[in-house]
DNA sequence: TTGACTAAAATACAAATGTATATTATAATA
DNA sequence: TATTATAATATACATTTGTATTTTAGTCAA
């Protein structure tokens, strides 16, 4: 249980927050001291109180050496093209755009995002423009989303495996179920993300 | 176009990428050298380097003062409770979990994320379990998502404004459309990002 | 009243940090 | 050949930064 902060200290951690989120780093003593023309000792008082409060930890006598406790660390993921309008793989070259997303949902998994074109998985919630996560190379179980060449065509679809059989199916029902008796399937990864933005 | 790296000056930029990416903050001059087993003129020359050709920018003369140009900068959401369930306004004070989404998106306005339960809203793509971001109190246009409290009770439901009267639709047919001739309608915020994460 | 907590200021000092300079060496190049 | 860029070392110095200390004041509760 975390103990109360008073008007004064949540001012200040939150103007750490957004220092933190604006400059990438911690701020020093006397730049919060400035930000609130305090002096350097105040300051130091408030920092103490969040410190034993829990709000905030020490790496050591560093310069900007305090910190966030479970701060969120972030891995780069790069957009490679689009899935279902066309091939994506040869653009892994170039990734034009990236995406950031927390390291506890990459789990150091080799991933990978595509924005998502048609309606073709519509009922299961991924419209058109979504960005979709994919992490490379992982065996699906049957159920998951996944991401296939089908025909050496990119598609995002159901996976279902039924006595050594691979079935893709859309949950759009406007769209057949493909199997690999009449296509040749590779799945290139599993779904482990979506983000989507409105329109502003 | 960027100028080329060599293969040690591209191995520097790589550490400190990490040690970013793992601390929340710029590596010294010395925990650079350290790393390397360098002197602290060695590291220097490489930073100048890496300034002069683009890879890294400066911001005066601060302690762990570099920076990478066009990096992303990140807002905390805090998650304050499950909409279409029950009241969440009671629970702002304690939000359990935070999100973290990039600031381009939420462009300094005041957010907060909720938990989706339900299938009101099933077929424009929010399904049970995803987390929504709104943006509070910006006034929506016609066709906008947004979270409202129709008689108290929180929901997402597609918003119109005709002749003065407020009409909240399900893109699920099988919900009625609210109007604010029936019920107390007050717009909470509009929707601006969605995320989900898929089991894994 | 006493004690504890919060708030704030002023100052001093040691450690951390960025920066400048000089020197050596190698490889590629005009 | 002279020049340029890279790579590395060593040292010195000024600034930034964290930290400690002392003092004053207000509020609240035991």
């Amino acid at each position: 249980m975390k103990k109360e902060l008073t008007e004064k200290q949540e001012k200040v951690l939150d103007f750490i927050k957004n220092f933190h989120s604006n400059n990438a780093m911690m701020p020093t003593v006397r730049e919060i001291a400035k930000n609130f023309k305090l002096s350097i000792g105040s300051v130091q008082q408030h920092l103490r109180a969040l410190l034993s409060k829990g709000f905030l930890i020490k790496r050591g006598s560093l310069s900007r050496g305090i910190d966030f406790p479970n701060r969120k660390t972030f891995a780069q993921v790069p957009v490679l093209g689009t899935v279902h309008a066309g091939t994506f793989l040869e653009q892994i070259e170039d990734a034009s755009d990236y995406i950031y997303i927390n390291t506890d949902v990459t789990r150091n998994k080799k991933c990978f995002a595509l924005k998502v074109k048609g309606d073709s998985m519509e009922p299961s919630g991924i419209v058109e423009g979504d960005t979709i996560v994919v992490s490379k190379g992982e065996l699906p179980s049957n159920g998951d989303i996944v991401v296939a060449l089908v025909d050496n065509e990119s598609a995002v679809k159901m996976f279902y495996k039924e006595k050594g059989k691979i079935f893709l199916k859309s949950t759009n029902p406007k769209y057949p179920t493909l199997s690999s008796d009449d296509y040749k399937i590779d799945i290139v990864g599993k779904l482990i993300y979506l983000v989507r933005q409105y329109k502003n």
